[in-house]
DNA sequence: CCCGCTATGTGTGTTTGCGTACAGACGCGC
DNA sequence: GCGCGTCTGTACGCAAACACACATAGCGGG
């Protein structure tokens, strides 16, 4: 019998040595992430870290108006609840479920803990977030330079990248108040690639047909963010007892262009 | 007889505990960092981690068509080459000095190996990159939703809270590229404070006369910025042996509004 | 004191994205 | 299989910022 879900579908919990893995193991809760769900509230306290094996969530600034911006999106790869282990218990960003799925969570007492016994551990987590800060970085630049068709396209495929299936359940508005634009401005944007054979949509679901051409619509961006990740966190070493339930491999794919 | 430099004019270096700081003094180089100077080049490797004393260096991502955006600055509250720490040697992102003055530099192997002690110091850098992030964030909605003018604003009292005057020297054109945007936006931006008597501009100088009515022209980025920076960084313990030199105390000063 | 470099001011036309308004269409639940 | 709520497509006018082009002015070096 094959289990349904494991800590091990989450890389940074698949990495870790089985001294560390056993000692938190009997602390990992499984929790479904709903779609839209907040895990973090602007200024809450951080309770829990959550480490999604089947969920992808979003990083979230909210401003006062109530605008937003997409500060980076979390996914098998990594986990959510940086500011446990860097100080000060809370973050200035939200974080919304953006695919639903399912995720481990643990006391932040306890992340802490583990961090702080400064291991292998610890030397994930400060390389993840170096990761995560890559990402941000990008992302600000995207954000000021990039037209929104390009930063859909970029969107997409980092969400695919962390998605078993090439379609995605996401409506037009929720993608609007990721990338921190207007609804209107995705459905164009949308159609355009659509009618150039690159996406279809239906009403919530929008699938990829062609990979390469939206890489090619994309901006740089996808690829400087994707191997970035891919350098930070390809010497990861995987422990021997999550071959039978490891995802297949690293699910970031490798990136089209050099 | 009173010393120009001195290493505790850095508050994360006038934080560490007498033995730490020690250890490190003999290695720390007094450097000139010139104006528009680069400290880092884009994936290149970290040689260095800087601690400014008088300059401030600003954080730039640079994309392939040559156009820019800040992600964060740094004065003597923080320190550059956080990416030594978090593993993996290089930044994505460029360094460039933004107000000339000096700072001191400490061989990256001796920062790291100073870092996995886990003393203190561990717990200050982290607590700092915690606060550069925080900036990032709020960098990035700023450049997504806010005018020029109001970017202009918030830019100008950040770079004035690390100065110990009211002038800042600096041209349009490194602005512009600070900001992300054309130089010909600054000049109008720029024109519209100066007719509004908020600062006066001469060939690069810029005095600023009102901060309060600088302060209602920015948007709430700047003030979210100042209390998160506060709130992260105020419980820091400074040295008593540098009450001398030290620098008329956290030189950031209150956010006018609440 | 003058020259030349560089910084700054200004103008025009264009583009992108925003705000608002509304019509149709899909799909879920009853 | 019907209805309603939500999601999606489209259209208009507008404002902000862009690209490009050029005129002027300050400052430092010779």
């Amino acid at each position: 019998m094959t289990t349904l879900h494991s800590p091990n579908q989450n890389h940074l919990l698949a990495a870790l040595p089985t001294a560390d893995f056993e000692r938190l193991a009997p602390h990992l809760e499984l929790v479904p992430l709903l779609l839209g769900e907040t895990l973090y509230e602007p200024g809450g306290q951080l309770r829990h870290a959550y480490f999604p094996t089947t969920a992808i969530v979003s990083m979230l600034y909210i401003i006062e108006s109530g605008l937003s911006a997409e500060i980076a999106g979390v996914g098998n790869e990594g986990m959510l609840g940086i500011a446990l282990f860097m100080g000060g218990d809370t973050t200035p960003s939200s974080a919304v479920v953006q695919t639903a799925g399912h995720g481990y969570r643990l006391p932040g007492k306890l992340l802490k803990e583990e961090f702080n016994r400064g291991g292998l551990m610890q030397r994930m987590l400060l390389r993840y977030t170096q990761a995560l800060v890559t990402q941000m970085c990008q992302t600000a630049a995207c954000n000021r330079h990039h037209s929104i068709e390009q930063q859909l396209s970029r969107w997409l495929l980092l969400t695919l990248d962390r998605l078993p299936s090439n379609e995605l359940v996401m409506t037009q508005d929720l993608i609007a108040s990721a990338l921190g634009v207007r609804r209107e401005g995705i459905t164009e944007a949308a159609g355009n690639l659509q009618r150039a054979g690159l996406i279809s949509y239906r009403r919530g679901h929008i699938s990829v047909l062609k990979r390469p051409g939206l890489e090619a619509h994309a901006c740089e961006c996808y690829a400087v963010v994707r191997k970035e990740l891919g350098r930070l966190l390809s010497d990861v070493q995987y422990r021997q007892d999550t071959a039978p339930t490891r995802v297949p491999a690293p699910q970031l794919r490798q990136a089209a262009r050099p």
